[in-house]
DNA sequence: CAAAGCTGCGGAACTGGTAT
DNA sequence: ATACCAGTTCCGCAGCTTTG
């Protein structure tokens, strides 16, 4: 869906776009050689000078009907939290929409700032925990979001947050073991649902948040493996004891993953169910963990759609 | 002569390699 | 692994050139 655009060259884009031509260097990027210029023809170099880029016609139509909302919607967020808008941000749309995050829930993060490192695992984590150390402007726009000079040096271990992602007229909440859902929340709002992550592991915030902060049905997708599915036993717990009841969401076609493929580090156990309390699941629910189990297998969060899964049980 | 176009340069951001 | 450094890319601007 999203096309693969770093903030310069959405912004070279763009000043083609209001001018003629444009000396960023456009065709690096795949969308841009092969949809605009290759394809549509609606770029071209300048006559003798390849350091030039200019339109044809065509591309103003183009843009306005592809890729201006996106522009502006950047732009905005860029005004709105105090940074230049400048095409030195070579910011791709992973780390946009993460800024976006982090902006929405600022005033959260301020209290609760932890280290440059364990805020680099939190939000890039499929980046690793040293990737903030070589980028200092994405470190400095980070701590212009947040209204805050420095990252403090050493942090207590418990530094958790509740993040969420509003929408207007929620109808539901998800609750989700990893973040990156909440990067890309536009479906979500759509569709009536609020999510909620609480920092990996840190079930405990739960037990924290005031029950009427619990209107809605609450909802949990995770990753399928020992680690996501404890959580859930443990959520389910907490909940239960204020009287409100959690559904887990079943993944219907499952993609199953070789448990050691990339950094998933979660084994089952050799235990019955890998030791995982039996009641806390429907019948369905254990028969997939013990495919999984059988199989050595996992499923990964971000390959689960829990927007038809949510929509379709209302009715 | 004014406006538009072009070029070269300084420096910001980042990357990848090397030493410790 | 981590820290440092040298190299690369390329924006943004200033000042120069062209054009109508």
């Amino acid at each position: 869906m999203r096309k693969e655009i770093t903030w310069r060259q959405l912004k070279g884009l763009h000043q083609l776009y209001e001018g003629k031509s444009t000396r960023v260097k456009l065709m690096s990027n795949v969308f841009v050689k092969n949809v605009l210029y290759k394809q549509r023809h609606l770029l071209k170099y300048k006559d003798g000078n390849i350091d030039i880029i200019v339109k044809n016609t065509g591309f103003n139509a183009y843009f306005e009907e592809h890729l201006l909302d996106q522009f502006e919607y950047y732009a905005e967020f860029f005004q709105n939290a105090g940074i230049e808008i400048s095409a030195r941000r070579t910011y791709s749309q992973e780390i946009l929409e993460t800024l976006i995050l982090i902006h929405k829930n600022r005033e959260t993060l301020r209290q609760k700032l932890s280290t440059p490192r364990i805020f680099s695992s939190i939000f890039f984590e499929n980046k690793d925990s040293k990737f903030l150390d070589g980028k200092p402007q994405l470190k400095k726009d980070i701590l212009t979001i947040l209204g805050v000079t420095k990252f403090p040096r050493e942090s207590a271990k418990d530094q958790q947050y509740r993040l969420v992602v509003d929408c207007l007229d929620p109808k539901y909440i998800l609750l989700c073991e990893n973040i990156d859902f909440l990067k890309d929340p536009f479906e979500f709002r759509k569709n009536h649902i609020e999510l909620w992550y609480l920092g990996g592991n840190n079930t405990k915030k739960l037990y924290e948040v005031p029950i009427d902060k619990i209107k809605f049905p609450i909802y949990y997708v995770c990753d399928w493996d020992f680690h996501g599915l404890e959580i859930y036993t443990r959520i389910k717990e907490i909940l239960g004891n204020k009287g409100k009841a959690i559904t887990l969401i079943v993944p219907t076609n499952p993609l199953l993953k070789p448990i050691k493929s990339g950094k998933h580090f979660s084994e089952w156990k050799v235990e019955s169910l890998s030791g995982l309390e039996r009641n806390a699941f429907l019948p369905g629910e254990i028969q997939l963990i013990e495919t999984l189990i059988n199989s050595n297998k996992w499923v990964e969060e971000q390959t689960i759609d829990p927007i038809s899964i949510i929509c379709e049980k209302k009715v």
